[in-house]
DNA sequence: GACAAGTCAATCACTTTCGATCATAACCAA
DNA sequence: TTGGTTATGATCGAAAGTGATTGACTTGTC
């Protein structure tokens, strides 16, 4: 077996079982102990695993559950004041027992801290918005089945006959990537699939996004505008753009930014 | 045990309670106090614990203690050592990349610690067990969707045609309230609901009691005996009913308790 | 303050694992 | 074939991980 072969059955068995040893790697290569450190060296010093006392284990990105504990760690604190604020805002447009629908994103998690002072019906696809509104409200709590995808936190079925199919709300909140006249744009296909999947399932499209993703463009076009009916932005939307999206017979709400302060302080 | 996986397992059951003990950490492991002490010391440099006399606590403050916040607050602490020792020995039964679901309740939320070591496809509808393998593990994890109840802290779908159904498993865990000539015994309705769900998508059913478990009747069957495949349980049962059960064709697990340890080093 | 119980760090012995070295085998070009 | 390069396997001392023991320290109780 060449060296490159003995690479290849080295990686696989590293994604395989998340941690193998050198003698199971000898065992599975034929090779010497020797050459199978070797091989562990180099392939750790190219990065492709993680040399580890007795073996070798796979290196996932995040090298540990760092995602999921800490939810949208980085992404979070981005333009958080203006994020906070349209949540707020948005979060004003529910009346108690209402059922609604949020799909998961960083803006969209913002709502947590205003609808814990609320009782409403809240489906969700985002894992960490449940587990807040569970922990930290009153609020009746459903969420969608499937498979929970550590990076997006969100759990997402391959299968169209789940629960989802069976929750209809009077408003659906998400964010997006970025929007232009083409319509939402999206850039994670694992995103797309779950919003899709929720959109449909309610009546009014509510699209929450900060002035800054009317400039921005991603490589997925999730639904046209005429699909919206709200926009919920910040103050630091043009006015051409407000034009364009209330030409799309679009309700556009523009938040002032900076008080998010006295949003926060009035809950 | 390796180093990683003890590492794993420390911060899965520190996060799950947020004070550990050494003694705890070596029954749970099955390493010595020397090398859980060793552990926890570069845990804590590693600043992903803190290292405090007798043991280790959480970084983050138990997060709100609401309701739901603590899962199973008072009833988990209840016979622990016997339903770790339970436990452990359910999750023996497992191999890497095998498909299994847990059923939610006390005892099988066990199986999360020593499940952190592991990479398993597991299928819960359990929300505090998909939370705690989310955070503290690499499985693969699927949720049932539905509401989530406070109380029971499970996630349960009224319709029958939700991810549940395509979803298969060699083996399905589950606890009970009581087990007796008649079979398996619950008292709340909601989780007979839930576990009647699951039933049929698991080739094989074991049930984790304690040997307490076997004096106790509830008001609901939930299935018979010669549904159920493997019982686990300590050694606290007795002889009639241990031939009870073998005459109903049932492998009967026994663990001894306090021997947790033993059961760990074994692994 | 004294005592007991529990906890900790240091140390030693043992085992596993690692890295360096060297000799052999395979390969390639002249 | 020859000479040189590279890959491989075996050996052995070094390093690291582990467990048990011991003595010092902390905490709580009387």
């Amino acid at each position: 077996m060449h060296e490159n072969d003995r690479h290849r059955v080295i990686l696989s068995a590293v994604q395989d079982r998340s941690l193998v040893t050198v003698v199971d790697l000898c065992a599975l290569t034929g090779a010497s102990e020797a050459t199978v450190r070797r091989d562990i060296n180099t392939l750790d010093a190219q990065n492709r695993l993680r040399r580890v006392r007795g073996g070798a284990e796979a290196l996932t990105p995040p090298p540990f559950a760092g995602l999921a504990g800490v939810p949208f760690s980085f992404n979070e604190t981005q333009n958080i004041d203006a994020k906070l604020a349209i949540a707020a805002a948005a979060v004003d447009l529910c009346a108690p027992g209402d059922p609604i629908i949020i799909n998961g994103g960083t803006t969209t998690f913002q709502m947590v801290h205003r609808l814990a002072s609320l009782q409403l019906q809240v489906f969700t696809n985002s894992f960490p918005i449940a587990e807040h509104l569970l922990k930290n409200s009153r609020n009746t709590v459903l969420l969608s089945g499937g498979v929970i995808y550590r990076e997006q936190n969100i759990v997402l079925s391959p299968f169209d006959n789940d629960v989802t199919r069976n929750f209809y709300a009077k408003r659906m909140f998400m964010g997006a990537q970025g929007i232009g006249p083409l319509g939402l744009m999206e850039q994670d296909p694992l995103l797309i699939q779950a919003e899709q999947k929720l959109i449909g399932q309610a009546e009014e499209l509510i699209v929450l996004v900060d002035s800054t993703k009317f400039a921005k463009r991603s490589s997925l076009i999730l639904c046209p505008l005429d699909r919206i009916d709200t926009i919920i932005t910040d103050d630091g939307i043009d006015d051409r753009t407000a034009a364009m999206l209330e030409a799309a017979e679009i309700t556009l709400v523009v938040v002032p930014v900076g008080a998010a302060q006295k949003a926060g302080a009035a809950s």
